[in-house]
RNA sequence: GGGGGCGUGGCGGAACGGUAGACGCGGCGGAUUCAAAAUCCGCUUCCGAGAGGAGUGCGAGUUCGAGUCUCGCCGCCCCUACCA
């Protein structure tokens, strides 16, 4: 059945691996730091290395890099482009709860894997700098580094609220909890305060956001950096409780409306809600605060304006500035971990408030005037205006009011102008076993000591199971001998709680600057070379929490003088995921893409049993013929959609997989995989492959003369190669080298210009080009060649085709010399029988000449 | 609700304010082959037999000229959310 096929056809198997291994051998990748050159820092982020493999969303943000990576090289700079795994996580820990078998053993599998299937690739990475942050030599650094924010005041123990899973024994993140539920198994989950470890992020907000300015990241991100910080500046006030000494205080963004607050609202779990209840009220109040305690925070938003909830408290608040008693409610649309935990409410300036109001029929004052026609009776004007109702400060716009009101808060004590944050100090321990253990002891007296950094590193302990203790500690409590430890002579225990999975990747792009070193996370002087990194991919998915805290444990390590920089990413960039389409039966069955082939022509409609609207459709399950209705979507198991990389590697090599990566479209996009595109790349490859090598005897064609066509495709391609790699457009440089190839006719064009080619396209496609580099004679590898320039001249023709328009449509073209002058163009462009035709009977009004484009006749 | 992004052929996508649809897929036709695969060449936005006309989600506007700029709608995607 098989062809034999000829030994000299294309046929990247043959050699990929070859090149791979020769890149290996002679350590072409070798990152060497030289201060006679510049350097680049190219960095994707590191994958956690999972039980299923490498997945297709993978190689595109890591061929991106290696593209500009070896670029880079070739055009002088020393390159850091490392590969490393973010090894410590929670679904190694799972499977060993599951399986017993230990995550350290499941980890250094799925590394073994995941490195293999990279390495199938032909990534340019220095695997002598690969590091892992379960790795014990990587993760002494990461408590080195805690024990620096402990030193300087920004780790912390803290009780606080924690999402507890009792029937899994432990604490969740936030994301793994959903609708009161842990997301994997369903368990209920309840909010419990629990003693933590807390680093103090909010220390550092205004830096976090103001050095936003300084990097160039894409405006979204930094959008949504900013929006997570959440600075806003307003003020906090004091209001008198009616009948006794106590106040408490809320936090506005509008001070400027205080006249208009006709209520107040305590959040259920604020301290003062028992001392304002009256006697009356209390059974209500209590109900309702207990009621809202068991509920979810996502529960409690769920309502939105509709139904908000709340009870009238009894007791009354006094307005500092006017004295007006104002009623206490408690509702819980005001949240305690937001601001004071208590409001002011101004119906008429507030959406919230007015729902509110307008719910329990508390009266609306306006403050601040509204446009014309605006009642906000009926609806809350929440933009500026002309102060109302203010006594002194009526007429007053709403930022000068603001600021007099403040004052005026100030002058007597009432409150001060306040800068608030929605940032909150981040929870850093976790009930785990496969994390980083905490370099710090208890003692007995019940104090916490850091251990010195000649103690570390804290290894981890062996253990052989791994759910929480019986007692309900957590899994490291089982490693009994470890846990009783002494501290300077007296007995200590140590810490139970691991690191969260953030903590490793927050600083190991530094480490692979330094990988071996044994007396710092790294070399002050190697940082200073290497840093920071120049650019840095990876998903939209990182944008807040990994990215945030890296640049805030990058901002500690240069207040402590370890890193020169503010910024650790120079340059940030997200690619868009990659897509799959599925297909789907009638019944509602998913069959894989290969399954299933499209018929021209041969449409057909059929009801699916899974929706009520009739489905039109050309494609159909191979085997059994049956029809099927197309989408799109995420690959995933629920929608047979999933594309393996490495078996397209198997199919088309990984030339043709990194080339068509980059072809699908723009980078940043969100694009759909479809194999039949690849196969479209492996021919443009196999057509370089023909151009190149004879397939009879597999000898190098003959190189010929360079035709004036051939020259100004290769040029455009260098063209649009250099400018789309610096711009991170990938796919437009495929079409040029296409479209260059396709203009070669199949025969090589001079030595000089075939070997500019291979150069070109040695970051795409870079076994197929050192292949073929060697092929006609080089020894050496191409990727210390010079990255060849392109001849603007080259893209010059001596005769350009001009478009002629009459009011702007296209009526015909016409063929002059390049530096045509403006009559010699007119004359041609009139003479142009279709356009003629059209000016025929009109006067012309004016004549456009774009010179070398078009021309357009305005008639009437 | 807020923030960001996107709407172009059958599909993925190209287009300094200047010939819309490069390049690729798919399709059609041809060459090669005993035949097929592979390969090579040509055609392929839509309507129209043709001349020609229409055309970048919809509607206005600016301009000699708009996929591109402005305003207003419609639709889709992502993020975020009672943040006071």
């Amino acid at each position: 059945m098989e062809t034999p096929m000829s030994e000299h056809a294309f046929d990247p198997a043959a050699y990929e691996g070859r090149w791979q291994a020769y890149w290996e051998t002679h350590k072409t990748f070798r990152s060497v730091a030289d201060p006679g050159k510049p350097k680049f820092y190219a960095l994707g982020m590191f994958p956690y290395p999972s039980g299923s493999g490498l997945h297709v969303g993978h190689p595109e943000s890591y061929t991106a890099l290696d593209i500009v990576a070896r670029y880079k090289r070739m055009n002088g700079f020393a390159v850091l482009h490392p590969m490393g795994w973010d090894a410590f996580g929670l679904p190694a820990e799972r499977y060993a709860v599951k399986t017993g078998v230990h995550p350290a053993k499941t980890t250094a599998e799925n590394i073994a894997r995941f490195k293999h299937q990279l390495k199938r690739l032909g990534f340019s990475y220095d695997w002598d700098r690969e590091i892992s942050t379960a790795d014990v030599t990587y993760y002494r650094w990461t408590q080195w580094i805690f024990l620096k924010l402990y030193e300087q005041g920004l780790a912390y123990l803290a009780d606080v609220p924690v999402n507890w899973c009792p029937a899994q024994g432990t604490v969740l993140a936030n994301e793994e909890v959903e609708d009161g539920k842990y997301r994997e198994t369903g368990d209920p989950v309840e909010r419990r305060m629990m003693r933590q470890w807390m680093l103090k992020i909010t220390a550092y907000a205004d830096r976090l956001l103001d050095d936003l300015d300084q990097v160039d990241w894409p405006e979204s991100i930094k959008d949504m950096q900013r929006n997570w910080i959440g600075r806003s500046l307003g003020a906090e006030v004091h209001f008198g409780i009616a009948g006794s000494d106590a106040r408490f205080t809320v936090y506005t963004t509008r001070p400027d409306t205080l006249f208009g607050a006709t209520y107040c609202v305590l959040a259920p779990e604020h301290p003062l809600v028992d001392a304002v209840t009256t006697a009356d009220q209390r059974a209500a109040v209590d109900a309702y605060v207990e009621v809202a305690k068991n509920k979810s925070d996502l529960d409690r938003q769920k309502g939105g304006d509709k139904d908000k909830t709340g009870v009238f408290t009894g007791g009354y608040a006094i307005n500092p500035v006017n004295g007006a008693k104002v009623p206490i409610w408690v509702a819980d649309y005001v949240l305690i971990s937001y601001g004071t935990g208590a409001i002011m409410a101004v119906p008429a300036h507030d959406e919230r408030d007015h729902a509110f109001a307008t719910r329990f029929g508390i009266p609306i004052v306006q403050v601040v005037s509204s446009p014309e026609g605006h009642d906000v009776q009926a609806e809350a004007w929440t933009g500026g205006g002309l102060s109302m109702n203010s006594g002194p400060y009526d007429g007053l716009d709403t930022e000068t009011c603001k600021q007099r009101i403040t004052a005026a808060l100030e002058a007597d004590g009432t409150g001060q102008a306040k800068v608030n944050y929605k940032l909150r100090d981040w929870l850093f321990s976790r009930q785990r076993y496969w994390g980083e253990p905490f370099p710090v002891v208890h003692l007995e007296d019940g104090t916490v000591q850091p251990l010195s950094p000649d103690d570390l590193p804290v290894a981890l302990p062996h253990v052989d199971a791994f759910r929480p203790t019986d007692d309900g500690r957590p899994p490291l409590g089982r490693a009994a001998d470890w846990v009783q430890t002494t501290w300077q002579g007296q007995p200590a225990l140590r810490e139970l709680n691991t690191m969260p999975q953030w903590a490793g990747s927050c600083w190991y792009y530094l480490r692979y600057m330094d990988p071996e070193n044994t007396s710092l996370p790294v070399d002050p002087e190697v940082e200073r070379y290497w840093g920071p990194v120049d650019l840095y991919i990876g998903g939209v998915e990182h944008a807040v929490l990994h990215l945030l805290y890296a640049r805030f444990w990058h901002k500690v390590l240069y207040d402590v003088g370890l890193v020169h920089t503010v910024e650790p990413f120079t340059k940030l960039f997200n690619q868009g995921m990659i897509l799959a389409y599925a297909y789907r039966d009638a019944a509602g069955n998913y069959h894989a893409p290969d399954a299933c082939e499209q018929r021209a022509g041969k449409t057909v409609t059929f009801q699916p049993a899974w929706q009520t609207e009739p489905v039109t459709t050309d494609w159909f399950v191979k085997a059994s013929g049956e029809p099927v209705h197309v989408r799109i979507g995420k690959m995933g198991k629920s929608l047979a959609n999933s594309v393996d990389p490495l078996d397209i590697v198997d199919r088309y090599g990984a030339d043709a997989l990194r080339t068509y990566e980059m072809f699908m479209g723009p980078l940043e996009q969100v694009k759909p995989w479809q194999t039949s595109g690849c196969e479209g790349v492996y021919r443009f490859l196999g057509r370089v492959w023909r151009l190149f090598v004879d397939g009879d005897t597999g000898a190098v064609k003959p190189f010929g003369a360079t035709s004036r066509e051939v020259r100004k495709a290769l040029h455009a391609a260098i063209k649009e190669t250099t400018e789309g790699i610096e711009a991170l457009k990938f796919n437009t440089p495929v079409s040029k080298m296409m479209e260059l190839v396709n203009a070669c006719g199949g025969e090589l064009p001079s030595r000089a210009d075939a070997e500019t080619f291979l150069l070109i396209l040695s970051p795409y496609a870079p076994h197929l080009a050192e292949e073929l580099w060697a092929r006609i004679g080089h020894d050496h590898t191409l990727a210390d060649e010079r990255w060849p320039a392109w001849d603007p001249a080259a893209l010059i023709d001596d005769t350009v085709t001009i478009a002629v328009q009459v009011m702007g449509k296209v009526r015909g073209t016409i063929e002059v010399a390049r530096d045509a002058d403006a009559a010699t163009v007119l004359a041609a462009a009139k003479a142009e029988p279709n356009v003629a035709r059209h000016l025929e009977g009109t006067t012309i009004r004016k004549e456009i000449v774009v010179p070398g484009r078009l021309v357009n006749f305005v008639v009437g």
